[in-house]
DNA sequence: TCACGCATGTCACATAGTGC
DNA sequence: GCACTATGTGACATGCGTGA
């Protein structure tokens, strides 16, 4: 919006700060995914309200005993907002390039780049949750050109690109090898102080979460922790079996691109091709990309990315390949 | 209409990790 | 040791909803 926020923050002292904790990627996709379920069962109006993140935090608890506030859980739910809107602006960037093919990005924006130019966790997450969601509107964007890049069996992100298709993929992120915070079985709010409010951190003071944190434990007591923590759930769980899984409805989330791309005026041979191209495990990204796009969008990826994939084909059933290959 | 509370967007900062 | 990046958090600005 262009104004100073954040800047000519009051000089005050004293201030204390959240207890940091080291969220574990498992603790962030649970947070993630429980958003996203939660909003699966709410009005299309909805907003979350601080009832909603004390809920998720509740659950956070219950699944990893991590001791985490709703302030925290707030404060990281929006913190992969924000990094949302930075690659969904970047999508939407006309100086943006995107390689449908490669899923690739090019971004041209310095601060766009040090986010994007790696691998960005939770990408499917991220966009299931705040796509469309604004709450107040006020920042909605053109959600069409956002793609949808998970592709879990993608090993070809080793080239330094900015290859979307790796995004959803922490495993090959080298710096999720957190040292995360080894779960305190109790919340920590010692070094939290009860009311933040109008207290700022004036600047250049030290931060004192960092240092009131305690060393992570070894990986022994992380580990013999996780598995008490495990063994609790379990025993809770058999004690208290959950309702049976609903059962699983199969939806082609693509089902509708296949139709836009069989509407198309080509060949059967061509849509065939097309739809084969993309049927492919390591083109989800593409797929997700398409099927969120405009028609337009479509087409046109058709009629010119694709076409480089149709003349390969094509060679190839002329030299009697398969087409599959 | 206006004041207030709340949710959200955004920038700044602290700390740890990493590469040189 | 320094620069840079990643992560987590603080804090202010803004807009909307609500009640008086």
């Amino acid at each position: 919006m262009g104004k100073a926020k954040g800047k000519g923050k009051v000089e005050t002292e004293g201030s204390s700060r959240e207890r940091s904790i080291s969220w574990d990627d498992e603790q962030t996709k649970f947070m993630l995914d429980w958003y996203i379920e939660y909003k699966k069962d709410q009005h299309a109006n909805f907003i979350w309200k601080s009832q909603h993140h004390m809920k998720c935090a509740d659950a956070l608890n219950k699944e990893f005993a991590m001791g985490v506030t709703s302030a925290q859980v707030t404060r990281h739910y929006r913190h992969y907002k924000e990094n949302w809107k930075i690659v969904e602006t970047a999508l939407n960037k006309s100086g943006n390039g995107f390689d449908a093919i490669k899923c690739k990005l090019t971004i041209s924006v310095d601060r766009d780049r040090r986010l994007l130019s790696k691998p960005i966790k939770y990408f499917h997450e991220m966009q299931e949750l705040f796509s469309g969601s604004n709450a107040d509107g006020s920042l909605a964007m053109d959600q069409q050109t956002c793609c949808d890049v998970d592709n879990k069996s993608d090993s070809s992100d080793d080239e330094g690109l900015n290859d979307i298709s790796s995004y959803a993929r922490p495993i090959d992120i080298a710096a999720e090898d957190s040292d995360t915070l080894p779960s305190p079985t109790c919340a920590d709010n010692g070094s939290s102080g009860t009311s933040r409010a109008g207290k700022k951190r004036p600047r250049g003071s030290k931060s004192p979460s960092k240092k009131q944190q305690p060393k992570p434990k070894n990986r022994f007591t992380d580990a013999t922790e996780k598995i008490s923590n495990t063994m609790d759930h379990l025993v809770d769980q058999l004690g208290n079996p959950p309702p049976p899984p609903p059962v699983p409805q199969f939806c082609d989330p693509y089902a509708s691109l296949w139709k836009r791309i069989d509407a198309l005026p080509i060949s059967t041979n061509d849509k065939v091709v097309v739809g084969n191209y993309l049927g492919r495990q390591e083109n989800e990204g593409v797929r997700g990309f398409l099927a969120s796009s405009a028609d337009t969008t479509v087409e046109t990826w058709v009629y010119s990315s694709c076409a480089i994939e149709m003349q390969h084909v094509y060679s190839r059933i002329s030299r009697g390949g398969n087409l599959t290959t």
